[in-house]
DNA sequence: GTCTATACATGGATAGAC
DNA sequence: GTCTATCCATGTATAGAC
């Protein structure tokens, strides 16, 4: 089933760079047919309508987030310390459908792409909580992934708040903070 | 020459609300036209493309954005709590040109919307920083603030994260850890 | 399954009347 | 200073050839 629609993949892939880099609007039928290496007819058959380009991400990414789940739950780093670590993008096909996602979302066109996006914003609360068991601290980390994924994917050449450095400065922030309140 | 152009301001408004309600796709020069209750070439007189909106929208914020951190500075709760605090949008003249730029920055038609945002945030980052006199405490603030200006413009009705109390909440955190950093 | 051609609607912008 | 009418380009989507 993961790879039943291997046709389908590169055009959502190409779909999710154009929004990206250039934003929902410039991500056209014929945009995203040119970036795929495909025509208009040719997408089209694939994905009758942009909203089914649309579905298909939510789709995609419905299932990522739960590897991606299970990913920071196998941590050993710990949930909140990778969790936020890897709320800066780096270009993963978890990142680029999110980033993605969140643009959709934000053109306000597809209540569907915001709907998806709250959905996998409660599970990281879930887990987040469970490791830090606060309320609180768990909202507080994540509003900052929100705004490193924010940050990171409006500034891509930014070196401040998402380089390396900056990142390990505001993990390391965050770990005194779990521990202020646990002590 | 703050009201020099009373009749662009209502323009502006209107442009502002519809970016913020139904996207920057939807805010075409007819929807804006329509919601600021003039006909296209009554708007075309004023602003004469699309992107003159957009720097209509700059031109506002950067002059507005002295006045909230005299505000912030003059701040009896201190300036980092009523950063956060005013974080989530409260549908204010401030608040509605930050949303509406952040979106038109995300478009990714607009550099210069990108620019101004970059300008806004590095001033903050230098006023809270004076506050905190800790880069990496300074740095999450300003991530927590780009996390909730972007929730609560996304998901206007969640009881989550953006309501008053969870603010509260959010805000303790910070102020412990600021103790915390300090001691 | 992928292409070309085309229909149709909409968006940005100009010209010119009032 | 605001309107209507109109032009042109572009975006979505369909039909049908290959």
């Amino acid at each position: 089933m993961t790879q039943k629609q291997s046709a389908k993949e590169p055009v959502l892939d190409a779909f999710e760079r154009v929004v990206i880099e250039r934003g929902e609007r410039a991500a056209t039928l014929e945009a995203v047919a040119v970036e795929a290496g495909v025509s208009k007819g040719g997408l089209l058959y694939h994905f009758g309508s942009k909203k089914d380009l649309v579905d298909g991400v939510i789709e995609r990414i419905s299932a990522s987030a739960t590897d991606y789940s299970d990913l920071l739950r196998a941590s050993p780093e710990g949930v909140v310390s990778t969790f936020i670590r890897t709320s800066v993008t780096a270009g993963t096909d978890f990142d680029n459908s999110y980033i993605a996602l969140t643009r959709l979302a934000q053109s306000g066109i597809y209540p569907e792409a915001r709907a998806a996006l709250a959905r996998i914003e409660t599970e990281w609360f879930d887990l987040v909580e469970s490791e830090v068991g606060d309320p609180g601290v768990a909202r507080l980390v994540l509003l900052v992934s929100d705004g490193l994924y924010y940050s990171s994917a409006l500034f891509p050449d930014a070196t401040t708040r998402t380089d390396a450095g900056s990142l390990d400065e505001v993990i390391a922030v965050v770990a005194d903070l779990v521990r202020a309140r646990r002590g």
